[in-house]
RNA sequence: GCGGUCGUAGCUCAAUUGGAUAGAGCAACAGGCUACGAACUUGUAGGUUGGGGGUUCGAGUCCCUCCGACCGCACCA
């Protein structure tokens, strides 16, 4: 665990002043032995403080003695050796056994200083060099993109934002499963589709991809093509037609991402890594490692060795290799381009988890390959649930949604829970397009600053731009808002490191709450308090830099001005 | 049957990965605009974190066990 750093503090940080002050003092307490961490946190109750550490509870039983008391002494002794902290810190109390320290306002001012230099990059990571394969989406080329792949791509289009805003090299990629037997079946739908365009009764494959959404690709096909297709034998019209029905969806998702502000650096074609001899040098990477068997002539992999409960096929015997196989070559690219790779799969692929984890492994980079989850979402209309089947040709696709309800809300619905818990997404109320989205809220704080802007002298923004009069933020919601700010950063970094974009629309929410109540607690423009203006421009000018940052993050707009819609009349 | 994910306020979801009194929004109720945008704000009410046991200074979080929901168990993709 890291312990808490506040980025762009200045060099006398209290934080790392008291936590060196306070290790040094509790080694002088307990005998000899490791080396003693002091690690801050902020403590969920704001009442505790801006920080605490809990070094008191961790040491009580190395040192035999009751965790209250070693706190208090912690804090005397640190306040003996190091006579600054009067300066920095404006407290520091042991309660319960954890030390809580309140940082003086100096500190805060400075946050927004920093804050006004950086802008949304407050607290961006250096390159750290790491090269992330994050893949997410990768819906089968078959039909439109529905619904339920708006979570997964807002959700991963915000992790991989905050991954690389930590520094990392992020590639975004998307395998398009165009080779295998759905090709085919698609090939016959759409065939189906363009017969029927001049015989009605013309019949419809059994397994073939069912609803309207074809018929205008037969119609395309038919513009293109004219009649040419209708006499031609199958082994001539299948590969032909097939291959437009794909490139045609395939574009159609691209579109769609597009549409959604989802960018991918890499489609992936299955087909290809086939072709190119990919998927054989992978499963002979995994048979040079001894990891790979023949049996009743196909091609096996030891899948067991690395906890999944049976070994699989790679190969058929008839010479095809299967989509694990597939899966394998991909990974072994993605390996040796990267130095980790992370997978959002839906829910519907979770028997394949320890497949592809197993595959870090079995490449000798054991929990390279991460696998995350994509629970359930269940849709509901007017309180009922409603069953979406591609098979029953019954869908509500992405494009429709985001006509609905816009790209913002979406993008900010999808990010407010977390992959692994299962949602439930009311779409009556999307439909409504209700204030109730808390976008909206966000937004609003963010048009809201932009408009006391609008409406401030010019050379008192300068003036609060150039970061002039911190030292008067002094109000207890300045500070709070000032303090919010400051987690940026650190709400950013958790977000990459736990793959949890929650945490990221629910600070963006926090930093909106936080800076309404300063609204309505201090008055920004005041003529009679010039120097005051200028020091809480400064302070909202800070916070609209963070929450356009949160919501740049997050894929969403931050609109300099809202205009509310009419109330629909009854 | 075996395995996995999940279960938190009436509803939708959080909870800094083992920390203090479990928090937000919506819905309900009661207040606040002759000053910078009321898409705002203040307050009230709402909980045995599915049940039970265990681990320890400390458990929504880790372990065991029941209950329930969903999903997977192919030489399909």
């Amino acid at each position: 665990m890291n312990p808490t750093t506040i980025d762009g503090a200045p060099a006398a940080d209290g934080l790392a002043v008291a936590s060196r002050a306070f290790a040094a003092a509790a080694a002088s307490l307990v005998p000899e032995g490791e080396p003693v961490l002091v690690q801050f946190e902020a403590p969920r109750n704001p009442a505790f403080g801006d920080y605490a550490s809990n070094v008191a509870l961790q040491l009580a039983k190395r040192a035999r003695r009751a965790p209250q008391q070693l706190a208090g002494e912690i804090v005397e002794r640190a306040y003996a050796a190091e006579p600054a902290l009067r300066e920095l810190l404006s407290e520091a109390v042991p309660v319960g056994g954890f030390i809580n320290v309140r940082l003086a306002p100096a500190h805060w001012q400075n946050v927004v200083g920093t804050i006004l230099r950086e802008g949304a990059d407050f607290g961006r990571g250096a390159p750290t060099g790491e090269r992330i394969s994050l893949e997410f989406g990768s819906a089968n080329p078959t039909g439109p993109l529905l619904v339920v792949q708006g979570r997964t791509l807002s959700l991963g289009d915000s992790i991989a934002n905050a991954l690389r805003f930590t520094g990392a090299e992020v590639t975004v990629e998307w395998i398009v499963n165009d080779a295998g037997s759905q090709v085919e079946t698609l090939g016959r739908s759409v065939y189906a589709r363009y017969r029927q365009l001049d015989e009605p009764d013309f019949p419809f494959p059994e397994d073939g991809y069912p609803g309207d959404y074809l018929v205008p690709l037969a119609e395309r096909l038919r513009a293109r093509d004219g009649e040419r297709w209708v006499a031609a034998p199958e082994d001539e019209w299948l590969p032909a037609i097939g291959r437009f029905a794909l490139d045609a969806l395939i574009a159609e998702q691209q579109a769609t991402c597009a549409r959604f502000g989802v960018h991918y650096d890499r489609w992936q074609s299955e087909k290809a890594m086939h072709e190119s001899g990919a998927v054989e040098r992978g499963i002979a990477d995994l048979r040079a490692r001894g990891l790979i068997f023949d049996h009743d002539g196909a091609v096996w992999m030891r899948a067991t060795q690395f906890g999944d409960d049976k070994d699989r096929v790679v190969v058929r015997s008839d010479g095809r290799p299967t989509y694990y196989g597939a899966d394998v070559a991909y990974h072994f690219d993605k390996l040796e381009r990267t130095d980790r790779a992370i997978l959002i799969l839906g829910p519907d692929h979770h028997g394949y988890i320890a497949r592809l984890e197993a595959l870090g492994t079995a490449f000798g980079r054991p929990g390279a390959i991460k696998v995350m989850l994509a629970q359930q979402m269940t849709l509901e209309r007017d309180g009922e649930i409603v069953s979406l089947s591609k098979r029953a040709g019954t869908v509500l696709t992405l494009d429709e949604i985001l006509d609905e309800v816009g790209v913002d809300a979406a993008r900010f619905f999808f990010i407010l829970s977390n992959a692994d818990s299962p949602m439930t997404f009311d779409l009556s109320l999307a439909v409504r397009q209700s204030s109730d989205n808390p976008v909206y809220y966000v937004q609003y704080g963010h048009a809201r600053i932009a408009s006391i802007e609008r409406k401030a002298p010019p050379e008192l923004l300068a003036r609060a731009v150039r970061g002039e009069h911190l030292d008067l933020l002094r109000h207890e919601k300045e500070l709070a808002l000032a303090r919010r700010l400051a987690e940026f950063p650190e709400v950013v970094r958790a977000v990459a490191a736990h793959l949890a974009p929650a945490r990221l629309a629910r600070y963006a929410q926090a930093v909106a709450s936080d800076f309404h109540q300063f609204y309505m607690d201090c008055r920004v423009l005041d003529e009679a308090e010039p120097e005051l203006s200028v020091a809480r421009l400064a302070l909202v000018h800070a916070a609209k830099a963070i929450l356009a940052g949160a919501l740049r993050l997050a894929g969403v707009n931050a609109p300099e001005r809202m205009d509310r819609e009419p109330e629909p009349a009854a």
